[in-house]
DNA sequence: GTATAATTTAATGCATACATTAATCAATCA
DNA sequence: TGATTGATTAATGTATGCATTAAATTATAC
């Protein structure tokens, strides 16, 4: 007996998936009739799915012309990177502040570690799985649900963007040493120093995506 | 011939409605087949612009128990105030920096008028609607999208619980030396000033609600 | 030959019926 | 009596078909 998961459900994992992998191209157009044929379902359960991706901003709706995979501009991501470098320095605060525990620490430490051993071996697959667990984390302990869902949605924006500047950029070795800085103010509890340290890390990550993308003219992915 | 506006909308912006009038109590719980019949339609646009609505935060969607209307604690009303703490403050910055008008100057400090005028006749509603255009439109003038979307997302989740506290609390008369503060430094270009003056304003205007709220006992809203 | 109007086409919006399933209630057994 | 199982109910999840409407196409007038 196979768990009956809804079809919805899997109408929203599975467009997720595809496109976060590139099966669905960025700006691409596709029409419910055929996602749900792919999906082998009718179109209720796509279409819900698609409003719900709609709100989440990876796609757009355009009556009779099919829904829109949302392409990434240079000026989305810098609006994204914006959104991420004040609400992720917010929960690096927090998280200095008071209610991380031991496991949470150890939690970041061991994605740092994890970005380090990627790097070693240039797994940049790995650093990137790393680098989104720290930022996760981070969030996470800083303790705002809605931080934490508005982060996971901006990130989700970013994917399939980041996947691609990924290897046009140079081993991302020094973010690691940011990484340490931002983890020991919030072991520190010196909730400034975490909240400054986040920001200028963010933000150093904002100006080389944003001048990659610009220098190779990389006007949508 | 009546304009045709698709039902789907009707039911989001009539159940949205509701929900601020507080026709759909905060907590209360509503079947689909309800909602559909109270608003003449079938439950096929009732169930997208629930989905919708849940993605945005004002209610949940519990299998076999309705949907509930989402309360607002204490703690959601915390959350919520630090989100738009660092955002409104990061769009004043940028507001500040580059891209205002004089026409946005003008609408800011008409927002800002038109509360000293309600303050004077102690008109809380027309206070308030002032007040949210003016946080809009210093948003707006902000120039990040994404900003905009989850300001007024966040904005709505607390609307219904604002319209409450609003009169409980002393006239928010010291508020306006706030907003005068943030439109000189906009309109001179400084964009610290800005950002630190907004971001006081919005940690001000959280601390006072949040302990009205718990001085009064109000569990949720 | 171009522009406008009429017609066709095709995709969505929506209603409806049905399948599925969780919750409730009843019945039986220890 | 209490608990476990089975039947019933009711609400959602999903498929389907049709109505609506925007776009595309053809036809017609100038």
């Amino acid at each position: 007996m196979t768990k009956s998961v809804p079809n919805s459900q899997r109408a929203l994992q599975e467009l997720r998936r595809r496109i976060f992998d590139g099966d669905l191209a960025a700006g691409s157009d596709h029409l419910e009739s055929e996602l749900a044929a792919q999906l082998d379902m009718s179109r209720t359960p796509v279409r819900e799915a698609v409003l719900m991706l709609e709100s989440q901003g990876l796609l757009e709706l355009r009556p009779r012309k099919g829904v829109r995979i949302l392409p990434v501009s240079p000026e989305d991501m810098s609006e994204i990177y914006d959104v991420l470098t004040e609400l992720e320095s917010l929960a690096a605060e927090r998280a200095a502040q008071a209610g991380h525990t031991e496991e949470d620490l150890r939690v970041l430490a061991r994605a740092i570690d994890q970005m380090d051993a990627a790097l070693a071996t240039s797994d940049l697959e790995a650093w990137a799985e790393a680098d989104d667990m720290f930022h996760a984390e981070l969030v996470r302990i800083g303790g705002n649900s809605r931080v934490v869902l508005i982060a996971s949605m901006m990130i989700d924006q970013v994917r399939r963007a980041r996947n691609t500047t990924l290897y046009m950029r140079p081993l991302p070795t020094k973010s690691n040493e940011d990484h340490r800085k931002v983890l020991a103010a919030i072991a520190a509890g010196d909730a400034e120093t975490a909240r400054s340290e986040h920001r200028l890390h963010r933000e150093h990550a904002k100006a080389i995506i944003v001048d990659l993308l610009n220098k190779h003219r990389l006007r949508f992915l």
